[in-house]
RNA sequence: GGCGGCGUAUCCGAAAGGCACAGGAGGCGGACUUAAAAUCCGCUGGCCGAAAGGCUUGUGGGUUCGAAUCCCACCGCCGCCACCA
């Protein structure tokens, strides 16, 4: 037997540097070949890489390397989102600079990824800290300023006491705590800039369906997110301190405008800027502002929980119901957001579960608008115009579809999707002047600027003269000075050096914007830059863009589905509007890879469970580890780490690299030997071609699992042969080819050992990442006889081989005959054959 | 509460409506070896039944010649959103 070992650690680093210096994997944009563009999201430098990060860079390296075999002109880039917080803390606990740290854990990650051998073009790396790329983060910046996507408000913002910034609602998660550090987040009345994002509220939510190459679960959750709901702007008129109507007038949204008439109260958000000015001095100020005081009180989370007793006060004030001009009064509950819709509700306890509790609690109102036709009130009120009855016997409301009753002129209506009520009530307001059709999406603006050091200066100039002025493009960049403490709690707005400047418009003395923008303004147009990484004239030329974008395989976390994925798409919109690229969306298809475990927990420093990649390379390879981590799960699942499994891995590789070495050994020693026995021959060499089939298949589906199975299957079968088929009467031709061929669909997943084999054993020419994908053809792969099931009445009950050609007439006069005794003299009511699989007879009886 | 996903052997997992479990791990055994490691070769789901055979993809229905797969309901787990008017 074969004394080859594999020894991956005596080659796997000669590989990297001969593919470096050879430059093996830059992009070149050629017009003669088909692109494709393989990206996984890029790294946050945030200390040695993990077993995150090997899995999804794994998965994009075996995609990008077997499109490069298949021809394809690939562009394959990597670098840093090497902004934010993290960095800042790192300083502070080393008592060093952000930069220091960044720096030196790219230097890090960036070794472990060439030591895990991923195809990349360095020569197109970006660092979103180098100026040389923010520089155009910051010209974007202007762009969209000129463009009125740019907007600087005050209002009420989520406030990270623990971070000290402010964030973007995106980054507050559902439990109301920082995404980053978990600590509760609170409300605070700021002004801040924003990005427009909501001026693309619409397209972000139809174009979605552009991306079919997109899982479900991304897509539902970007839509949930942007939460578009359809209703109607209804126009209350306020009545004044007597009570009397004074012309001025409060906007609701709803999306029931169809239960007006149930509208019994009428409800301010506590930060409703009208709530002070109707009860100042009067006797209803004490109560509600004790609410008002409360909820500015509260953090997110105390606000949040959605079991909490609803609690309000009675203003004093009350407006007019346009429908019925009845007089309602208006109220404050903290239930009412400030952030969605107007900040002001009409309040129809019958048809809304929030609106029922408060009436209960405060003994308002409960008239029925919309009733089932089960309903026990329904033979009471069906047709009843007129309300007669101010209480229901419920113990909820009724948020479902039925027909409007006490209800005016629309009694009679039926309600919900697919009534005529919503229609008929604001097609009646639309002719008074009292209201319009309307659409409120959930998504709010981005707020992008952040209190923060660590980030890209936003370009732009407070004069006391001219308000807030843009820094002109010719003046950019506006560079991140390097000597600000962050150890001293220091920021940009503790260096006068920094901020002391002069108007761009008037020239008078004016004071520079200290705050830096949100880091995901960095992450939302890497991709592109890629496309033309060391451009320093423009952010890139459109030609190039036009030949690489969109990125046909975008592979990451879905921790990112909402965050960096929409406003990704956002950016790209934005793009395209000014004409620097020519389509929609960026992303064609996305892969989000599942997460690591160890023992069913994620790997963290904390828990103690983190396997580091470096251990195993440094003992098993990278290959190993590569084929390893995409063989335990498929790639969107999550996968359990298991050192057996490791171990099996390395196993199965030396039982590959036996094979090849004992193969070309043979074919030396004995080159003309005749293919003794045929058979054994033969079927290896039609799962050498089915093996082909099913891998090219695998990968381009992403199951990657399956297709090293496939190469697993196509050893055994090789090892099969030798033990069938003895020394000196193997077909060594035959084994040359299989070998070739595994070498060849290994390429992609251990690229080390597929060098070394294709390189130094096998002697072929060339690298085998530049060779041919292997081709599959099918009729080698078909076998020439097939064995069917037979099932009577859905149970298997016997079987037949027939040549894999047979006519169906034939393989069903088989089929009875092989099953006779089943059927016996019983009538056969139908008989299906399904070629190539089984044969389906239906008895009666 | 809303939306989405998942549930297959001891474990990780295959199965594009067609014979349920490919591949790996683990376990058992054999060969080689003084021995071990390494390697190579076998065997390896459960329950009922004497056997033939039957039952078994979370549970219960349905569609179909045929369902792990499609539909409905329920149970369990996971994720996202959530006083969004």
């Amino acid at each position: 037997m074969s004394e080859y070992k594999y020894r991956p650690l005596d080659f796997e680093t000669k590989w990297q540097g001969v593919w470096e210096s050879n430059r093996a994997d830059s992009a070149v944009e050629d017009s003669t070949k088909p692109k494709k563009y393989v990206l996984e999201m890029f790294p946050y430098p945030s200390g040695d890489i993990h077993m995150g990060h090997v899995r999804n860079y794994t998965i994009g390296d075996v995609v990008a390397r077997q499109a490069r075999m298949k021809g394809y002109s690939v562009l394959h880039p990597i670098g840093w989102d090497a902004f934010g917080l993290p960095a800042e803390n790192a300083a502070i606990k080393s008592s060093s600079h952000p930069a220091t740290w960044t720096h030196a854990n790219i230097e890090t990650q960036a070794a472990s990824f060439k030591r895990m051998g991923f195809s990349y073009d360095w020569d197109r790396t970006v660092k979103s800290c180098d100026v040389d790329y923010y520089r155009w983060g910051q010209w974007t910046f202007l762009e969209f300023w000129k463009r009125g996507l740019v907007e600087r408000k005050s209002s009420p913002v989520n406030w990270c006491p623990s971070c000290t910034t402010v964030l973007a609602n995106e980054q507050v998660l559902s439990d109301g705590v920082c995404w980053r550090c978990k600590s509760a987040v609170i409300k605070r009345e700021l002004e801040q800039w924003y990005y427009r994002i909501t001026e693309y509220a619409q397209e972000l939510l139809d174009d979605l369906d552009k991306l079919p190459g997109w899982p479900d679960r991304v897509k539902t959750m970007q839509a949930n997110w942007i939460g578009r709901s359809e209703g109607a702007e209804v126009v209350f008129e306020l009545c004044d301190a007597d009570g009397e109507p004074c012309g001025e007038t409060i906007t609701v949204f709803t999306t029931r405008p169809d239960t007006l008439f149930g509208c019994t109260f009428f409800l301010l958000a506590p930060e409703h800027p009208r709530v002070r000015e109707f009860v100042a001095g009067t006797q209803h100020e004490a109560t509600v502002m004790s609410v008002v005081d409360r909820a500015a009180r509260e953090t997110a989370v105390e606000r949040q929980q959605g079991d909490r007793e609803k609690s309000g006060a009675f203003t004093g004030r009350f407006v007019i119901n346009p429908v019925n001009g009845e007089k309602v009064p208006v109220w404050v509950s903290d239930y009412v957001l400030m952030e969605y819709g107007t900040g002001a509700v009409m309040a129809v306890p019958s048809g809304d579960q929030r609106d029922f509790e408060f009436a209960r609690k405060y003994g308002l109102e409960i008239p029925p608008v919309v009733l089932a036709e089960d309903d026990p009130l329904f033979a009471e009120l069906s047709g009843v115009s007129e309300r007669v009855r101010t209480e229901v016997p419920w113990e909820a409301a009724f948020a479902g579809d039925g027909v409007m009753v006490q209800s005016g002129e629309f009694t009679g209506l039926s309600t919900g999707k697919g009534g005529e009520g919503v229609r008929a009530v604001t097609e009646w307001l639309v002719a008074r002047g009292k209201g319009q059709a309307a659409i409120n999406f959930r998504l709010r603006d981005w707020l992008i600027s952040r209190q923060r050091y660590w980030g890209n200066p936003i370009p732009a100039i407070h004069c006391p003269a001219c308000g807030v002025v843009p820094v002109p493009a010719e003046e950019l960049p506006v560079v991140l000075p390097m000597n600000v403490d962050v150890t001293a709690g220091e920021t940009l707005a503790d260096h006068p050096e920094f901020y002391q400047t002069t108007c761009p418009s008037c020239s008078g003395p004016a004071r520079r914007e200290t705050d830096t923008m949100d880091t995901f303004t960095c992450s939302s147009w890497y991709y592109l830059r890629y496309c033309d990484a060391r451009d320093e004239a423009a952010i890139w030329e459109r030609d190039k863009a036009d030949y690489w974008m969109p990125v046909d395989q975008y592979i990451g976390g879905i921790e990112h589905a909402i965050l960096h994925l929409l406003y990704s798409r956002f950016f790209t919109k934005v793009f395209r509007d000014m004409g620097l690229v020519g389509f929609d969306e960026p992303f064609t298809n996305l892969l989000t890879q599942g997460m690591v475990k160890k023992d069913g927990e994620i790997m963290s420093k904390s828990k103690g469970n983190v396997v580091a990649p470096e251990g195993v390379i440094e003992q098993y390879g990278a290959d190993t580890l590569r084929a390893y981590i995409l063989f335990m799960a498929p790639p969107d699942k999550d996968l359990e780490w298991s050192y057996e499994g490791v171990e099996g891995m390395y196993r199965w590789l030396g039982r590959v690299w036996r094979f090849v070495c004992d193969a070309v050994d043979e074919a030396r020693e004995h080159g003309d030997a005749p293919p003794g026995t045929e058979a054994p021959g033969k079927a290896l060499h039609r799962e050498m071609h089915r093996v082909i089939g099913k891998v090219t298949f695998d990968i381009e589906r992403f199951q990657f699992n399956t297709a090293i199975a496939g190469l697993m299957e196509l050893t055994n079968a090789a090892y099969e042969y030798r033990n069938v088929v003895a020394p000196g009467m193997r077909d060594t031709a035959l084994q040359r080819a299989v070998a070739v061929r595994l070498v060849s669909l290994l390429a992609p997943f251990t690229p080390h050992m597929a060098e070394e084999l294709w390189c130094e054993v096998l002697a072929e020419t060339g690298s085998v990442h530049g060779a041919p994908w292997p081709t599959f053809d099918p009729a080698a792969a078909a076998a020439d006889e097939v064995e069917l099931a037979v099932q009577v009445n859905g149970k298997v009950r016997g079987r037949v081989v027939v040549p894999a050609d047979a006519s169906t007439q034939d393989v069903q006069e088989a089929a009875l005959v092989a099953v006779a005794e089943w059927i016996k003299d019983a009538e056969v009511r139908k008989v299906v054959v399904v070629p190539g699989k089984i044969v389906s007879v239906v008895i009666a009886g």
